[in-house]
RNA sequence: CGGGGAGUAGCGCAGCUGGUAGCGCGCAGCGUUCGGGACGCUGAGGUCCCGGGUUCGAAUCCCGGCUCCCCGACCA
């Protein structure tokens, strides 16, 4: 592609709205438009990358056996409504009445779709399993958009869904969709994680997200350097450690004036926080719990929120915490009956601990769990933290950032259930379908590829995914400069090099300055300086200086360069 | 939804003690240049976010609204 023929324009100064990278470089660059809060318009040069992702997904797709669909955008809410979704997806469906004064919404994913579709044509365990994708056009109102491509409204997304006749089945499917998204990432040249996840209100047994290491990272994942388990934080579980083993003492009151924090207590004791006894309050569905945890761990409101059953989870306020009648900095369970609690399995692993006496700058020696406190419920809610021992083996935890780009899900057979979507077995018994889905989002995707690959000029996306593999470049107006770099330029094209030619009567500044900002990985320059000596130069874009190269190779030079980059 | 910030040329911004809009980049033309956003001359380009009010006069002051961005809440 001729730049004189192209459409689009880079900019000097990023646009005032965007302060993430990857925001300020898609806008600079050229690829897309805002035209809305978290809605875009993609640039040919934008589409070009996304569609290479898109190529690149649809192809291991159909490798893994997978078969493309397409469904519609627009829904009827009653589709909805049989899922039992249509007021309870968050954020809320978008929706608009047509001319006859029914309610469409506009999809935010494809679940009830492709439910419809296969209880419409799967009637036996003879047409399972099945694996069907999309590539299309998904909308969901956001709270908060923000960050450019990071988090949309209106986005690109692939969506995998799988059908097996049982758990097995479904294991084996979506074992398969995990190699798959290796794959996909890995030819993308982006290094992704597979991480254990919340399925949140979701639902279903396993969940795994896929985290592209970035340190502008929007999550925080925990990964053992030895032995490779790996979880988001929302997830991640640690071991605790055991606190020494001593038989439990008799309780004992101390005056511990102004002291209101762990920290404090633990220092004017002399302790460490680990034998102190952490109260959190939190609010649940309008209840107050008091959540005991050892002082040297935090809370982890994910896990909370699932032992409490789903129920939104928050701190309390001070005004809710009164009126539980806690006192806050010398608060524990014991002795308490009136507000729930829920304690995490840290306080059970040793004893004589520093509690709160639930009386003004008064605390407890020597609280054991059980004999002084009880639980309405014992769960893990601990966060897991850097430096933490990995639960798994004897290594330790590292966290780490990351921007996730796709997760899956084992679904289970609550969508078939609700929609009706059953198959025979081979006795003639009739069953729900189990399901899985599969998603990536393709615009975040380039954009955390972008977050992950650039420098202070511009992005050094990997070869698959850039908009480009060469900027040819020709210097100045010289006839011979010309004519040659005219004629590199179409041999490059009929050797099927994705060449982005720079054929425009711009100053070598600007055109260097533009290479390095669309950032393809690699950068052929004619000029005259080097056409004197019937060479060429090539340089990667990751290189400092570039190389020459007799005139004569140059298709070869650059195919052979590409295959290293 | 809570908190904060911002809307003036395509982009970055100034003008805001009221007097009818400017700078840099970019864009168009001509010329000189041609190895990291070069230089000169000429030129085009504005609903100063919208509506109302105050005033002889509003980008500027007052009231109401809209949009966008950031933090939090929420979230495949």
């Amino acid at each position: 592609m001729r730049a004189t023929k192209y459409f689009g324009k880079t900019l000097r100064d990023a646009p005032a709205e965007a302060e993430t990278v990857s925001h300020r470089l898609l806008l600079r660059a050229g690829m897309v438009q805002q035209l809305a809060a978290g809605i875009y318009s993609y640039l040919p040069l934008g589409w070009r990358s996304l569609n290479k992702i898109s190529t690149i997904i649809r192809e291991e797709m159909n490798r893994a056996g997978g078969l493309e669909v397409r469904m519609p955008v627009t829904q009827p809410r009653e589709l909805w409504e049989e899922s039992g979704r249509a007021d309870t997806f968050v954020p809320p469906l978008a929706q608009f009445e047509d001319r006859r004064g029914r309610m469409l919404v506009l999809a935010p994913t494809h679940e009830e779709a492709v439910t419809a579709m296969a209880r419409a044509n799967i009637r036996s365990y003879r047409d399972l399993p099945v694996t069907l994708y999309q590539i299309q056009t998904k909308f969901r109102d956001e709270p908060r958009p923000r960050a450019g491509l990071l988090r949309v409204r209106e986005f690109e997304m692939k969506d995998a869904y799988s059908f097996d006749a049982d758990v097995e089945g479904l294991d084996t499917s979506f074992n398969a969709m995990a190699d798959a998204y290796h794959r996909i990432f890995g030819r993308c040249g982006l290094q992704v994680v597979m991480v254990e996840a919340d399925s949140g209100p979701i639902g279903g047994k396993d969940s795994n997200e896929f985290v592209l290491l970035a340190e502008s990272g929007e999550d925080t994942i925990l990964i053992c350097d030895k032995c490779g388990y790996a979880a988001n934080s929302e997830k991640a579980s640690s071991r605790k450690g055991q606190s020494p083993v001593e038989a439990p003492l008799p309780v004992e009151t101390i005056h511990t004036p102004g002291i209101r924090t762990i920290d404090a207590l633990a220092k004017s004791l002399g302790i460490p926080a680990s034998r102190t006894i952490k109260a959190v309050f939190y609010s649940a569905a309008g209840e107050v719990v008091l959540v005991s945890i050892r002082g040297d761990l935090e809370v982890n409101e994910t896990k909370l929120r699932n032992a409490l059953g789903g129920a939104d989870v928050r701190l309390a306020t001070a005004d809710q915490v009164r009126a539980a009648g806690l006192v806050a900095g010398s608060a524990s369970a014991v002795g308490l009956d009136r507000v729930r609690s829920v304690v995490d399995d840290s306080v059970t692993a040793g004893g004589n601990y520093v509690a709160g006496a639930n009386r003004e700058d008064r605390h407890l020696r020597n609280v054991n769990y059980g004999r002084d406190f009880k639980a309405d419920l014992m769960v893990d809610l601990a966060l897991a933290r850097d430096g933490d021992a990995c639960p798994k083996c004897d290594g330790t935890l590292r966290a780490k950032r990351g921007i996730e780009v796709g997760h899956i899900f084992k679904l289970g057979t609550r969508y078939a259930e609700k929609m009706g979507a059953m198959y025979l077995d081979a006795q003639g018994v009739p069953h729900p379908i189990v399901m899985g889905c599969y998603g990536i989002g393709v615009g975040r995707l380039l954009a955390a590829a972008i977050e992950a690959n650039h420098d202070g000029r511009g992005m050094t996306l990997p070869r698959a995914i850039a908009p480009f593999e060469v900027y040819l470049a020709s210097l100045g107006d010289d006839a011979d400069v010309v004519s040659a770099a005219d004629s590199l330029y179409r041999d490059l094209e009929a050797a099927s090099v994705d060449v982005l030619y720079d054929d425009r009567d711009e100053p070598p500044g600007v055109k260097f300055n533009d290479a390095d900002l669309i950032g393809p990985p690699l950068r052929v320059v004619v000029s005259k300086r080097s056409l004197k000596n019937a060479q060429v130069e090539v340089k990667s874009r990751k290189a400092e200086k570039p190389a020459s190269h007799p005139f004569g190779d140059a298709v070869e030079v650059v195919r052979a360069a590409l295959e290293q980059v």
